[in-house]
DNA sequence: GCGACAG
DNA sequence: ATCTTGTCGC
């Protein structure tokens, strides 16, 4: 099993993280619409962490947009590349989910990311990184509001309302199932807010959180385990 | 200055 | 993210 390193040239402190940030956000694109919702190729990205043995695993689940079938997965396990730092939750997963990317069968089509893309205090998350850095369209689905406000969505699937950093509208709190509390989508890269929504509504069919996150979270997990329990344990 | 803060 | 038992419900 293969332990994928840390890219050249990778931040080391938090201050060049920043301007890494602010010198790539300028190419992020925000003129297209996207890949309809419902038709080809979507893709889950996740990662899990063991912060004790140092060690990474993401994985990228490619589902029939329109069955919600699997139809490719790839893991890469790797060592952790950066702390936890709220706004810099890219540098910490991208390594990994890039190595995962590129050992998928076939193109991943849309990105689907567990985090934010515009929605991020120099509007340049998780979701945008990514897409910036493959050129594939992608978005970010949240479990939490981060720092951003929002009026509750109606109490029906389909509800949304602004997600907002002061007076901007940064995404969306969308309901995606009746009763339950809202998911928070924003956009990432080649792709609108309202193709956001709409992608994240057809992947949720019957839970809260998009199919393509549920299979990449349970696959990632799965890698963690196995790399923690593999005989060559972490070298130096 | 202090607390909050995607995963 | 991750640490963790039981428990309520489909």
């Amino acid at each position: 099993m293969t332990i994928v390193g840390v890219p050249a040239g990778w931040p080391a402190t938090e201050e060049e993280a920043r301007t890494v940030q602010d010198e790539l956000r300028g190419r992020v694109v925000l003129d297209e619409p996207g890949p309809p919702p419902g038709t080809g190729l979507v893709t889950g990205v996740d990662v899990a962490y063991d912060d004790a043995l140092d060690l990474v695993a993401a994985a990228a689940v490619v589902l029939d947009a329109t069955t919600l079938d699997v139809v490719g997965e790839a893991t890469a396990v790797g060592r952790v590349s950066f702390p936890y730092v709220p706004g810099l939750l890219a540098f910490r997963e991208i390594p990994a989910v890039l190595a995962a990317l590129d050992r998928l069968p076939c193109p991943p089509g849309l990105v689907v990311c567990d985090g934010y893309g515009l929605a991020h205090p120099r509007r340049f998350g998780l979701a945008s990184h990514l897409g910036v850095l493959t050129g594939l369209p992608t978005i970010g689905v949240a479990k939490n509001p981060f720092t951003f406000t929002y009026d509750d969505p109606g109490p029906a699937r389909g509800g949304s309302a602004p997600l907002l950093a002061g007076a901007e509208e940064v995404g969306r709190a969308l309901r995606t199932r009746d009763g339950v509390k809202p998911v928070f989508v924003s956009v990432g890269h080649r792709v609108g807010l309202a193709g956001a929504v709409a992608h994240t509504l057809a992947l949720t069919p019957r839970f809260r959180l998009p199919e393509t996150t549920r299979r990449a979270d349970a696959l990632c997990r799965q890698a963690l385990r196995d790399a923690a329990s593999f005989p060559p344990p972490p070298g130096r």
